[in-house]
DNA sequence: CCGGCGATGGTCT
DNA sequence: GACCATCGCCGGC
């Protein structure tokens, strides 16, 4: 496969039609794909996607929508190609794109980046979040230049270096949890090897 | 190296 | 008032 390496390239945002497709494609598609913040400063933060996890709501039992819309799930129900940002556990916020037409309640989560120049190590769905500057004064926000944005480098990931796993810490979550929708790259800066599957 | 657990507050019943 | 799509520390081996 072609290097992992961050490279200089061209960048091509992926437009909001490119989240509204299938999600487990979109999320499988995501990796290799670039991540790019721009912070309030000025300064840019980015990494290159090695490990997401794609929820499918309503039906998912894994998904925050499987209770129906909320206020916290109002963005899931939303246009896809815009984050939902969520806090959990008192100090964490976690980034995902909403996928699929508004009203199907569907996004991906993101767990893991291979860090760009001047990014901090972001091996986990919180440090990601706190790696490039992001909180809930995102959530809603779109996808696109120059704030938060997904953009294609041309990097192709072999097939190879491609495998899934269940999704972590949704052991509660009965048949769903042991579904294979956590999506990974070989890669160090995975946020754990094993799927433990905590509760 | 690993498993257990505390921190800390939003969300929903 | 229970639960939570997490993280990092600490102690035991």
């Amino acid at each position: 496969m072609r290097s992992a390496a961050i490279t200089a390239s061209t960048e091509e945002p992926l437009p909001a039609e490119w989240f509204a497709r299938d999600t487990l494609v979109v999320a499988r598609e995501l990796l290799g794909k670039l991540l790019v913040r721009t912070l309030p400063d000025g300064r840019v933060r980015s990494g290159r996607l090695v490990e997401v996890e794609a929820y499918l709501g309503p039906d998912d039992r894994a998904a925050h929508s499987w209770r129906g819309l909320t206020p916290r799930t109002r963005v899931m129900y939303g246009p896809p190609g815009h984050a939902y940002v969520y806090f959990i556990y008192g100090m964490h916020n976690c980034l995902n794109f909403v996928t699929r037409p508004a009203g199907e309640p569907q996004a991906i989560l993101v767990r893991a980046l291979e860090p760009g120049p001047g990014t901090p190590r972001a091996s986990g769905p919180g440090l990601v979040c706190r790696a490039l500057g992001i909180d809930r004064a995102l959530n809603g926000a779109p996808l696109v230049p120059p704030t938060l944005y997904v953009a294609d480098d041309g990097c192709r990931p072999a097939p190879a270096a491609i495998f899934q796993t269940p999704r972590i810490g949704v052991a509660y979550a009965g048949e769903w949890a042991v579904k294979p929708w956590r999506f990974c790259l070989e890669s160090p800066y995975l946020s754990r090897r094993l799927p433990t599957n905590r509760a």
